[in-house]
RNA sequence: GAUUUCGUAGCUCAGGUGGUAGAGCAUUUGACUUUUAAUCAAAGGGUCGUGGGUUCGAGUCCCACCGAAAUCACCA
C-alpha cells in the first residue's frame, strides 16, 4: 500500500515509534525470557500462594489499555488467554511510565512484576517493569467483553464480518477467542488420530500429491505442468490408489493424513483443497473397519468435547457406541416405499420421476441411485448410521459382496445428515478390478468426466497381488466442524481459499 | 454457474418518500495512582466497493463490474 493510504491512526503510531526510538529504545528485540502463561498464572494464583507468584515474566499482545493518569491498568493476551496488568508511575524504572504512555492496543510487549488481586478481585500482575516487543503500525479491531456475575461473556462491537475474517485470519486470531479453541481442537483431533494409529502399529506414510495419473475417486482434478519433464500433472484427488501399492509392498497398516485437490464448486461443505484421511489395514474387512472407526470417532469426541453428545441445530446427536447400521437398500425402503434392490436402469429412473427427482439425460445408474439416496435418505440420518452394501456400479474399488450379488462390501457413515467417511473390503482381484476400471474408462468416454482413468500401475500393482485388505477413507475437515459445532468449513480451515480482492 | 441479500469512519452499525453523512467503541488533547464496555470534558477522522446513467441535485433510483454471505446447481 501506498504512503498516502495510511489513515490518522496509522500515522499516529508512527510518530510514536519515531518517539520510542528517539528514546534510545529497540522497538524490535530478539528475544524474551518469559517464566509463565497467563493461563498457568491464573490457575496458580490463590491468596496463600501467591508469594510463589512474587516474580514473574508474561509476555504479549496488549489488547485494552485503561489509563488514570500516573496509573493505568491494560490487559494482555499470549496463546494461552488474557490476564491483567496493573502499572504506576512510581513503581516502574524512573522515566518508564513516559514510554508506557507510547504503547498502544496491538503492541507486544513482556513485563516483569508480582501477581496479586485487585480491589474488585481481579488476579492480575503489578508490573515492576516492561519491555516492548514488537510495535503494531496498524489499529486493531477492539471487541470488548463484559462477564457479568454468572460467568456469561458479553462481546461488544465484535469482528465479525466473514469476509475479514477469512481474509485476515491473523487479525481473527486475535481477536476472537473461540476461533483460537476451534483450531486447537482441530489440531488435537488430528493428534489423537495419529496417536490412536501409532498405538496400532500402523505407519503413517506420504505420498505424491502431484500425480501423472490421478485416481481413487469420482471428481475433477487441478492440472498443473512440470518444466522440467514437460509433462502435465495432476494434483490429486485421493490418496486411495498409492496406499493400496504400499499394502502390495507389504506394509500391513498404513495411513495418510494430508491435502486432496478437486476442481469443483465452493459452499459450506466443500473447499478445493482439503483434509483427508485414508487407512488400509492387510487382512482385514469392512465390518472390522466399522468397529475401529466407531471406536475412533466416539473416543475423539470424549478427548475433544469431554461428552459423546454433540448439539448441531436442533439436534443432539449421540457418538456412544454402537453406532446404527443399515442396508443401503432397505433405507431405499424405508424413505421412498420402493425395494429398488436388483432394478433395471428403466426402473429407477421411473421411480426417480415418481419421486420427483430430476435425473440429467445420460446420468448412469450409480448416479440415479445416488441421486435419490441423496434427496430422499441422506437428510434422515441424523444419527451416526453405517450405510452399508451399495450397488457396484457405484463403487468400482470395492470387492464384490460375500453373499449378495450385485452388491459390494463397502459402508459410508453418515452424520447430521452428511457423509463422514467411506470404506470397503477393498477389490483386490486384478481382473475384476481391470473390468471396472475399463467400464469407468467408458463412461468417461460417454462424457462422464468424473469417472475414473485406468491406472495400469495400479492394475500391476494388484497383478503383483494385494492381500485381503480393509480401507477407509475420512474427510478430516466434516469430522472437525461436527466435533466444534461449527457450520461452515471455513471456519474449520485456517485459511480458506477466498477469491483475490480486485 | 443461478437467485437473493449485503458492501457507509480502524471496528460494529444507523442513515422514511433523492437535498454531498451520524452514533458507540477506537484515536487525539485535558483531568484522574486498584480500573475493568473505567469515568468526565473537548477534538479530529469518511471522494458512502468501483465505473457509468437518470436528475438542478444520489449513500439513497437505474445499469454494469468487483467482492462477500445464504440458498440452489455441481462435488458418488
Amino acid at each position: 500500500m501506498a504512503e498516502n493510504t495510511k489513515n490518522d491512526q496509522e500515522l499516529r503510531r508512527l510518530e510514536e515509534l519515531d518517539l520510542i526510538e528517539k528514546a534510545g529504545i529497540c522497538a524490535y528485540p530478539y528475544s524474551f525470557d518469559k517464566n509463565i502463561s497467563a493461563k498457568e498464572l491464573l490457575a496458580r494464583f490463590t491468596d496463600e500462594t501467591k508469594d510463589d507468584l512474587a516474580d514473574v515474566k508474561l509476555a504479549g499482545r496488549i489488547m485494552s489499555i485503561r489509563r488514570m493518569g500516573k496509573a493505568s491498568f491494560c490487559n494482555i493476551l499470549d496463546e494461552t488467554g488474557r490476564i491483567q496488568l496493573y502499572v504506576r508511575k512510581d513503581d516502574l524504572p524512573e522515566g518508564k511510565y513516559d514510554i508506557f504512555k507510547l504503547l498502544d492496543i496491538g503492541d507486544i510487549i513482556g513485563i516483569e512484576g508480582y501477581a496479586f488481586r485487585t480491589k474488585t478481585g481481579e488476579i492480575s500482575v503489578h508490573c515492576r517493569d516492561f519491555v516492548l516487543l514488537c510495535k503494531s503500525l496498524k489499529p486493531l479491531p477492539i471487541a470488548k467483553e463484559e462477564v457479568d456475575e454468572n460467568g456469561n461473556k458479553k462481546v461488544y462491537d465484535a469482528f465479525a464480518d466473514k469476509e475479514l475474517r477469512y481474509r485476515k485470519r491473523y487479525i481473527d486470531l486475535i481477536v476472537n477467542s473461540d476461533i483460537r479453541d476451534t483450531f486447537r481442537k482441530r489440531a488435537e483431533i488430528i493428534r489423537n488420530i495419529r496417536n490412536y494409529f501409532d498405538t496400532q502399529g500402523w505407519m503413517e506414510v506420504e505420498t505424491p500429491t502431484l500425480q501423472p495419473q490421478y485416481g481413487g475417486a469420482s471428481a475433477r482434478p487441478f492440472i498443473t505442468h512440470h518444466n522440467a519433464l514437460d509433462i502435465d500433472l495432476y494434483m490429486r484427488i485421493a490418496l486411495e490408489l498409492y496406499l493400496k501399492r504400499l499394502i502390495v509392498g507389504g506394509f500391513e497398516g498404513v495411513y495418510e493424513i494430508g491435502r486432496n485437490f478437486r476442481n469443483e464448486g465452493m459452499d459450506r461443505n466443500h473447499n478445493p483443497e482439503f483434509t483427508m484421511m485414508e487407512i488400509y489395514v492387510a487382512y482385514k474387512d469392512y465390518n472390522w473397519i466399522m468397529n475401529m472407526i466407531e471406536e475412533l470417532i466416539s473416543m475423539l469426541a470424549m478427548k475433544v468435547n469431554n461428552s459423546d453428545k454433540i448439539v448441531i441445530d436442533d439436534n443432539t446427536i449421540s457418538l456412544a457406541r454402537p453406532f446404527k447400521r443399515e442396508k443401503m437398500f432397505d433405507l431405499f425402503k424405508k424413505y421412498t416405499g420402493y425395494d429398488m434392490q436388483g432394478m433395471s436402469m428403466e426402473e429407477v429412473v421411473k421411480i426417480a420421476k415418481e419421486l420427483g427427482i430430476q435425473i440429467e439425460p445420460g446420468a448412469s445408474y450409480a448416479k440415479v441411485l445416488d441421486e435419490i439416496f441423496g434427496e430422499k435418505v441422506e437428510p434422515n440420518l441424523i444419527q451416526p448410521t453405517f450405510v452399508t452394501d451399495y450397488p457396484v456400479e457405484m463403487s468400482p474399488l470395492a470387492k464384490m459382496h460375500r453373499s449378495e450379488k450385485g452388491l459390494v462390501e463397502r459402508f459410508e457413515l453418515f452424520m447430521n445428515g452428511s457423509e463422514i467417511a467411506n470404506a470397503f473390503s477393498e477389490l483386490n482381484d486384478p481382473r475384476d478390478q481391470r473390468n471396472r476400471l475399463e467400464e469407468q474408462a467408458r463412461c468417461r468416454a460417454n462424457g462422464d468426466d468424473e469417472a475414473m482413468g485406468v491406472d495400469e500401475d495400479f492394475l500391476n500393482a494388484l497383478e503383483i497381488g494385494m492381500p485381503p485388505t480393509a480401507g477407509l477413507g475420512m474427510g478430516i475437515d466434516r469430522l472437525v466442524m461436527m466435533l466444534t459445532g461449527e457450520k461452515s468449513i471455513r471456519d474449520v480451515l485456517l485459511f480458506p481459499l477466498m477469491r483475490p480482492e480486485k
